[in-house]
Order: C-alpha cells, then sequence, then structure tokens
DNA sequence: CGAAACGTTGACCGTTTTCAATTACAGTGG
DNA sequence: CCACTGTAATTGAAAACGGTCAACGTTTCG
C-alpha cells in the first residue's frame, strides 16, 4: 500500500486502499457498462476515460494524472460510462468502493474534504474550458499565465502546456518568442 | 421565496433560500475579496465570474445560467477569488451561507446530494475542456453529438449549441450543412 | 405589417496547423 | 570523456481552416 500525498484528501483515501495495480501501457482498466468495484488513485503514469464511438474513434473524456481520483463520480453510479485505458505504464491505487462508501459515511472529516476536492475540481476544469474558448494563442497563454503565477514549467515539459490549452507546441514557442522579443515577461 | 426545479438537488436548496435578489445587465453581486456570506442559485438570466487582470481586461473563470449554483467552491473558502457580474438581467435565490452549512451537516442526504452534483459536474465540464481541445469544428460537431443523443435543439438555440463547443455560428451551420448533404444525420 | 433575432451562404483574410529541417540537450554505454 | 540516441526546442514555409464581414432569406412576435 502506497501513501499518495499529492493532498491530504489523496493520503487519506490511499490508507483505505486494497492492493496496488499496475497496468502496461493500453491496458485496459474498465469497460463502459463494468460494474463499479473500485475507485482507483492514479499513483503514476496516466490514463484516458473515453467514449468509444460506433465508427472505432473515441472521444476522450478525461486525462487522469499522477493524484487523480478515477472517477470520482463512481460513487453515484452501478456501472461505468466510459473506458479507462492507460496512455502510459501506470500504477494504481485500488479502493474498495464500498470501503469508500462506509468509510465516507462514517467520518464526516473525510466526507467534507471528498466534498472540497470536488468543489475546487469544478473550478479548475471550469476554468479550463473558458481558456479553451479563447480563439487565439496570444490569449490562451495570456490566460493561462494569469492562473498559473508560478510561472512556466523547467523545460522539456513546455509542450505539456500546449497540450493543457489546446494549441500545439509549434505554436506555444512561438508565442513565447514574440514575447521575449517584446520583453514582456518570459 | 421560488422553487428552482432544474434538479432535486436545487429544489431542495431553494427552500433554504433566505430571499430573492434581481439584477440588471452588469451589475456586481460580489468582488474578489469580499467575504463570502451567501451562495446563490440563479433563477433565470446568467452571470460571468470573471477575474479581472492588471491590464483591465477579464478573464472569464465560468458562465453560470439558470439552475447554477454560485459558488460551490465557496463553502471552502472565506472570501471569494473572482468577481461575479450579470451578463443579462438576473434573478437569484439567495442561501445564506450558515444556513447551508447547518443544512449539510444535519442533513446527510442533502449533503450526498450535494456530493453528487458536485462530481456529475466535474464529469461534465472535463467532457466540455475535452471537446474545446478538438481542432477543427468538425470533430467538435461530431463529439457533441455523441454526448447529446437527444439531437439538435429548435432552431432558435443553434448558437447557443456553436457556443458551447467554442466555434461562431456561421461555422456550425455550415458544418450542419456539410452533413445534410452527405446525408449524415441532421 | 414591421422589427428583431436567427439562419444561411459567399468571399476574403489572418492565424494556426502541418510538414520539414536544424539545433540543443540529457542520458547511455563504450 | 565522448560519441550516440532520443526527445524537446526552434525556426521556416505552405496549406488549410475558421473567423470576420456582408448580404439576404426566414421566423417570430407585438
Amino acid at each position: 500500500m502506497i501513501a499518495i500525498m499529492s493532498s491530504p484528501l489523496t493520503a487519506e483515501l490511499s490508507r483505505l486502499g486494497e492492493r496496488e495495480q499496475k497496468l502496461a501501457a493500453n491496458d485496459v482498466l474498465f469497460r463502459a457498462g463494468d460494474p463499479i468495484l473500485s475507485l482507483f488513485l492514479v499513483v503514476s503514469g496516466a490514463l484516458l476515460l473515453t467514449r468509444s464511438l460506433p465508427h472505432g474513434s473515441e472521444l476522450v473524456l478525461q486525462r487522469a494524472g499522477p493524484g487523480a481520483i478515477l472517477a470520482e463520480a463512481s460513487l453515484f453510479a452501478q456501472s461505468y460510462h466510459c473506458d479507462a485505458i492507460a496512455a502510459q505504464p501506470a500504477v494504481l491505487c485500488v479502493l474498495p468502493r464500498l470501503r469508500i462508501e462506509a468509510a465516507l459515511a462514517s467520518d464526516p472529516e473525510l466526507a467534507r474534504a471528498m466534498t472540497r476536492h470536488l468543489a475546487q475540481e469544478v473550478q479548475r476544469s471550469r476554468a479550463a474550458a473558458e481558456i479553451l474558448s479563447l480563439k487565439t494563442v496570444t490569449e490562451r497563454v495570456t490566460a493561462w499565465m494569469v492562473l498559473n503565477e508560478s510561472g512556466l514549467p523547467p523545460k522539456g515539459r513546455w509542450r505539456h502546456v500546449a497540450a493543457e490549452i489546446g494549441i500545439t507546441p509549434e505554436a506555444f514557442y512561438r508565442e513565447l518568442a514574440r514575447r521575449r522579443a517584446k520583453g514582456q515577461g518570459v
């Protein structure tokens, strides 16, 4: 059993973990329609929650990285409504559903932490959606800067920022170059 | 006091409403930094939650329409971290914070409904963000169709769909025309 | 009937994507 | 220590796509 320290909530939840599960890239964690027996905490790696389209293509509903809880809404449904597939090798902490429900029912502190986590997630993803609804690269980068006062991540991860705001790495580099040229911040 | 029937949760919450508040377009509901004394339920109209940028421009963090709760994360903070401004004339139901907190603490059923609401919101907005990260109009419309099996809304609201997936009404109409031409569904 | 908002389509223009080629850099093994 | 390899960063050029502007048809509603 591994302690996930991303947040007080995940630390607490990981204590309820039953076992650990490892996935290779492209491994399937669950399919739509499967009964929900467990929640999962992403320890490392990344998963994609997708809905398979009739034609064979897939619609990504969520990307889950380290520290993410899969899937919060599981607590209120009987079966999954999407597929979960490892995008890279990943390690998960398995949280038996019944154990989690019992813990939430008996521990108001934990329940409150869970609710708070969800409220923050709602805020985060709504803000992300608003950034993505901006139409120009300049606007998106500016918005991202405002919401990430910590500044740019170390090189090697810039392209992840680009992906986060829905533009190509090239477009992102060019925008950064433009800002450097103008002396307008990094 | 008005009953909001959008969902069981909002119906329940609206019963805890203290009073009703009307806003004209551009009226300010609260500013970042204001102490959080109440939550709000949007009865009609629409509000924008924004963060003011140093330069005078504004970053929209969320659009709240009828049935929305403003702002869920308020329950876990002392002061607002964004501004709320009416985008159109709006009517709100004022929910005193203390009353809500007491209700959540004493009514596990309500607390559970709140958590479920948040979990669903997280799902919804994550899916919305993924749609917005698609780059072409065709992909976005296809994705929207998959997630809205109910099909297109009646005319007069198509442009709202366009806004929802981050494209101009014109681009949306053209995509629909393209699909009609191909006989590929409405 | 007239006004207002939405739907529809065309043309043009700007931005971004895409493709491609080059440089920088970290980690690996000889 | 250095060549070697893979990934990221950088920059250029061309093509595609969607936004914008504009004109007109359609629907609704007072």
